[in-house]
DNA sequence: TATCTTAGCTTAGGAAGTAAGATACTAGGA
DNA sequence: TCCTAGTATCTTACTTCCTAAGCTAAGATA
């Protein structure tokens, strides 16, 4: 308001803003894929998952995607019903079921992340190289950060420096769930 | 790996990757936010809405975060049996409810937020003005292209540069769901 | 062979969403 | 004033997708 040149505590508020703007488009943007796809975002990580170079069983998705078994088979079941995935018996352990990404899926959804794809490239071309460097740097910090954040919130569900909640007036007395009770998505 | 210098497109890749994952660990936070507070995403990023400086109904309150009426019922109930909010009535228009968020909710939640913003802190000392503004200016950019890629995609659920779903082999023939089927999280 | 472990599926139950309708209130004429 | 239309919230029925626990088939071990 005064010298018009922004302080660097406007800046630095600007850019938690921003970063938490862009962390929400950016699901908002997975959760339109993945209604083009015909599947949730949750199928849609899974989906990822699996595409990697390596093949997966059922179980070792649900390891890298935090899932019970349980759900795990409801999300393969969408995927196989919607013709993304087939299930294959694995030749070694007959217990085993390999989740085999149909071969023609991954140009597929290269197509629906193509124009978002050709956007960044022309968002990157305004940038000189040293820039780039710079803005991945911190994005790989701040996602460093963030990562330890959460984990030191989950790991001490203990006093956080004083900041007491207060008695509820009145009515139902349990406010002391904060455990996984419902339906998170993906997590990893 | 022939140079020892990145190339370009090494630099994009990376970012892409660092963007993604930044994102996801965002979640990740205000999942382990939530769960302190022993409420969900959703309802946390309701209380968010309502913290606002001027006083929100629960209509007002749907609308901004694309829930049903129906839905906006339940967040509040489960935001008031947390202490969190409180309803009361509007004294112009005894069909409205006001959503008013407890005063001490903000210190509260702020107190969660606290070894975060710390750390955020801690990461922007390290880099000049100049290139805090740079990265700033990524960010938003990239924020908006991303929200313009969602709506693009939202918008026209016609062919998409002739990338072709082949038909499934067998089983259930409806693949032409595509639409808000389930249960969304909060969008806006 | 008998038993333990592992992998995936099934089932029962719960959380949280939508859509549609009920309820209560406001507002605008006749 | 009374009737009617519109608005704001809550309620109800139903759906989706998750967890937890138990089941079955298959591999591993003694």
């Amino acid at each position: 308001m005064s010298t018009g040149l922004p302080s660097r505590d406007d800046l630095i508020g600007a850019l938690s803003w921003k970063m938490r703007r862009l962390s929400g488009e950016t699901v908002l943007f997975h959760q339109a894929i993945a209604d083009r796809l015909g599947i949730n975002p949750t199928d849609l990580k899974c989906l990822d998952l699996a595409s990697g170079p390596e093949p997966v069983t059922a179980g070792r998705l649900a390891e890298v995607s935090g899932l019970t078994s349980g759900a795990i088979t409801g999300v393969i079941n969408r995927l196989e019903k919607a013709g993304l995935v087939e299930r294959q018996p694995d030749p070694d352990d007959r217990r085993k079921v390999i989740i085999a990404v149909r071969p023609d899926v991954p140009m597929t959804v290269m197509g629906l992340f193509g124009s978002m794809s050709h956007s960044m490239l022309e968002l990157c071309s305004r940038y000189e190289e040293h820039e780039l460097a710079l803005v991945l740097d911190f994005v790989s910090r701040a996602a460093d950060t963030m990562h330890a954040e959460a984990i030191k919130l989950q790991e001490k569900p203990e006093k956080q420096e004083k900041t007491e909640r207060p008695e509820k007036t009145e009515g139902a007395e349990k406010p002391e769930k904060a455990e996984k009770t419902g339906k998170p998505t993906v997590d990893a």
